[in-house]
DNA sequence: AAGCTAAACGGACTGCGGTCCGCTTTGTAT
DNA sequence: ATACAAAGCGGACCGCAGTCCGTTTAGCTT
């Protein structure tokens, strides 16, 4: 049986640049600044060491209107990242397998945490800021989608209370924990993938193979 | 081969009661009240609701002091678990099977999580706050030493780098993702328990099962 | 008992994320 | 052109973790 998820692919933010209400004039120039300012600054002194008072000084603009903006730091990073994160999701739904769909839940699996450990190993600070809220968190509208593509593999591969095997799957791919991999431990990216390669395969490896 | 090895099991905390540069008595006198006032705080309005300058305050000592003996919030949070935890590490490390050592690695693995889990269910605010420090972090002694129990139960079990495997489980055990499940999603702490049965269970399932 | 020094103290201060609210600008209705 | 509401604006303000440094005090020495 096929479900259909009737997913909205591209907003990883509500609003895009030409909504319904119509942004006022002045509203479009601010924030275009806003994301022009933040780009650079993330560009130079890494995503960690920008502050909303520093942002809102290098875009000539009041603080109040960095936050009405983007909500919060958070918020801001999400907005960041939303490009490369609408490509990653274009790739994991309706790309070319082993990623896309075509191929084996198990290999469907392995292809997206790998993918995913690459995607973090490029945008992992952003996306670590990007999770970095009191509220939210887990929440955040990309996760959600993660979430029900992987209990849907899990599903397909006869794995009990998928649901929340999907939760246990996601926090090992978490940027927070990858990064920590990545750059404090010293650990190699291609080990992270093999690493997650064995653990995933191991977790969906039928007992009964066959084929 | 059996490893052996070094752990120093108690000092959660680098710094006992009486060590050997000898406390001044004002000091103990004021590590006496902070830590009372800040039981009594966690009892009345939980951990997370608990601020610095509150617990100064209600001690009658200055900030400063506080941060001297604790360096940080963080650190005052596992000071408060610190009986906690070494009761934790008793359990696994000599108490009885299938939680301590004679039981097969598998059903170690299972205990503990399971254990963990239940551990986080009740100490699970001050744990979320004991690593929520931008510095440490992943690197606290106990985390260490869950780090290297893992390892070795995975070693005993065959599995391909254990080490970085511990680390993906122990992502899973995470408070903060275990928290954000029990409270936030709602999850009974019985079916996060057979999760992780399952998870576990799957992970080190010999594919040659004979026994 | 008096003097001395290192440890401990306390609270003012900083930096940051986030909020609030009185003022300004924009787009529209007349 | 003028009036008017609403959307937008900005920066003073708040709470909090963490730091700094001038002052106090415990406990040893003589």
């Amino acid at each position: 049986m096929t479900r259909i998820f009737f997913v909205s692919l591209i907003p990883i933010r509500p609003e895009g640049p030409s909504g319904p209400p119509s942004e006022r004039s002045d509203a479009a120039r601010n924030r275009e600044r806003l994301l022009e300012a933040a780009r650079d600054l993330v560009a130079e002194h890494g995503a960690d060491a920008l502050t909303m008072d520093m942002l809102a000084c290098r875009a000539n603009v009041g603080k109040g209107t960095v936050f009405r903006r983007f909500g919060s730091r958070a918020g801001l990073m999400m907005t960041l990242l939303s490009d490369a994160e609408a490509e990653f999701q274009q790739l994991f739904i309706f790309g070319p397998p082993p990623l896309g769909p075509g191929a084996p839940a198990a290999e469907r699996l392995i292809a997206f945490g790998e993918a995913r450990i690459a995607y973090i190993d490029r945008n992992g600070e952003l996306a670590r800021a990007a999770e970095h809220s009191p509220h939210n968190r887990h929440e955040a509208p990309p996760a959600q989608l993660w979430h029900r593509h992987i209990e849907m593999l899990l599903r397909e591969a006869g794995v009990g209370d998928p649901w929340l095997t999907a939760s246990f799957l996601l926090s090992v791919l978490d940027p927070e924990r990858v990064l920590y991999a990545l750059r404090t431990q010293g650990v190699e990216l291609g080990r992270l993938q093999a690493g997650w390669r064995e653990f995933a395969g191991r977790l969906l490896a039928r007992p009964d193979a066959r084929d």
